[in-house]
DNA sequence: ACATTACAACCTGATTGTCG
DNA sequence: CGACAATCAGGTTGTAATGT
């Protein structure tokens, strides 16, 4: 008897522990339900927030901060496209928000300094980014010309595939050691230490952004004008921005590497890539040069192949690169036509303005 | 120190929605 | 209705917290 009531009091006791942390846990929930609430009054904006943090996932930045999206927009900032954009951290700063206050409409800028933005935005940002990922690994076989067994299944070993190598220039999967500036950003694959040609291999970045924007299927056929809205009439997009070229380039390097997932912290699980840092150079290059002969020349073939060739009728795919050649020689011929405002930035006005051979 | 559980991030297949 | 893309729900995987 003395037994089962000491035992008695041990259970006693413990029942009191267990309904005292129930009692805090209680005390934790009605937050999530203030939440709720608050969730209500902003929730008017959420369809037009997800749309829009979707677009600047792509269009802007992959990897913003999430508290640098709640800032204030300062009085003067420093403007996105400045070409000493990166002179100082604050100039960063300043720029970064210039560039997002810019790219959401002024409706939502009162909400903007609110958790449920950010946190909102950091979440629509990795949803369609994986949904874009999945696209993208079905036609990766077509966009780098190479047998699509090795993308559709995310675990292939393409580490050891030695074209890919050659494409990232890596020597052996044993040394793991990926370039910031990786042959396949280069055109016909040759490296340049100066950087003069970077991402002159537009065309595949302009399949890779055109998957995107405009679907999978536009780039085997012109769209027949049927179908769901695509990304770009959703966004309205109607040319690029520095910073989806650079997601671009990220996420050609990303398809090619061994990596199974995108993080969202930016860092490649397998192949140790940071693509974070890799999409703040490349768009750091493609702002401070966006103005240059060479880049501008990127730029309007890009925009050429993804906006102007998708209205022209049905042709297949063999034609269709027949005619973005064409337009890719018109284009190097007639060179000085596509800059109109002309200025160029000091740095890399040397060179030719040598056409991209496609 | 190791095992287990809980949870979040991500991917995928299925479903839903939209257009001509 | 057919074709297509967006979205949802469920499964998988990696990881931090917790238990043994």
């Amino acid at each position: 008897l003395k037994m089962l009531q000491v035992q008695m009091q041990k259970l006693q006791e413990d029942n009191r522990t267990i309904k005292e942390e129930n009692k805090t846990l209680h005390a934790e929930k009605p937050k999530r339900k203030q939440r709720a609430n608050a969730h209500d009054e902003l929730s008017v904006h959420e369809e037009t927030i997800s749309i829009y943090a979707r677009k600047y996932g792509m269009m802007i930045e992959m990897f913003p901060s999430s508290d640098l999206l709640n800032k204030r927009l300062p009085d003067s900032p420093t403007p996105f496209d400045s070409t000493d954009r990166y002179a100082t951290a604050s100039t960063q700063e300043s720029a970064f928000l210039d560039e997002l206050y810019r790219h959401f409409p002024t409706l939502l800028h009162k909400v903007m300094e609110s958790s449920y933005f950010s946190d909102l935005v950091m979440k629509s940002i990795p949803d369609a980014r994986a949904n874009e990922i999945k696209k993208l690994r079905g036609v990766a076989g077509d966009i780098f010309d190479l047998p699509s067994k090795y993308f559709t299944n995310t675990s292939y070993d393409r580490a050891n595939v030695p074209e890919i190598q050659r494409l990232l220039g890596v020597m052996s999967s044993t040394n793991l050691a990926y370039k910031t500036f990786p042959p396949v950003l280069f055109p016909e694959l040759k490296e340049d230490r100066s950087l003069k040609t970077v991402f002159g291999n537009w065309l595949l970045l302009a399949r890779i952004l055109k998957a995107s924007l405009h679907g999978i299927t536009s780039l085997h056929h012109a769209s027949s004008g049927r179908g769901a809205h695509t990304n770009s009439m959703k966004w309205s997009v109607q040319q690029v921005m520095p910073g989806c070229i650079a997601w671009a380039a990220v996420l050609a390097i990303f398809l090619l590497s061994p990596d199974t997932e995108f993080s969202s912290a930016g860092i490649g699980k397998r192949s140790t890539i940071s693509y974070k840092d890799l999409f703040f150079t490349y768009k750091k290059v493609l702002v401070t040069k966006w103005k240059t002969k060479r880049v501008v020349q990127i730029v309007t073939n890009i925009d050429h192949y993804i906006f102007k060739a998708a209205q022209l009728s049905a042709l297949d795919s063999a034609v269709h690169e027949d005619f973005t050649n064409t337009i890719d020689h018109a284009l190097a011929a007639l060179d000085m036509e596509s800059s109109d405002d002309g200025s160029e930035t000091a740095a890399d006005v040397t060179g030719p303005g040598t056409p991209t051979a496609a």
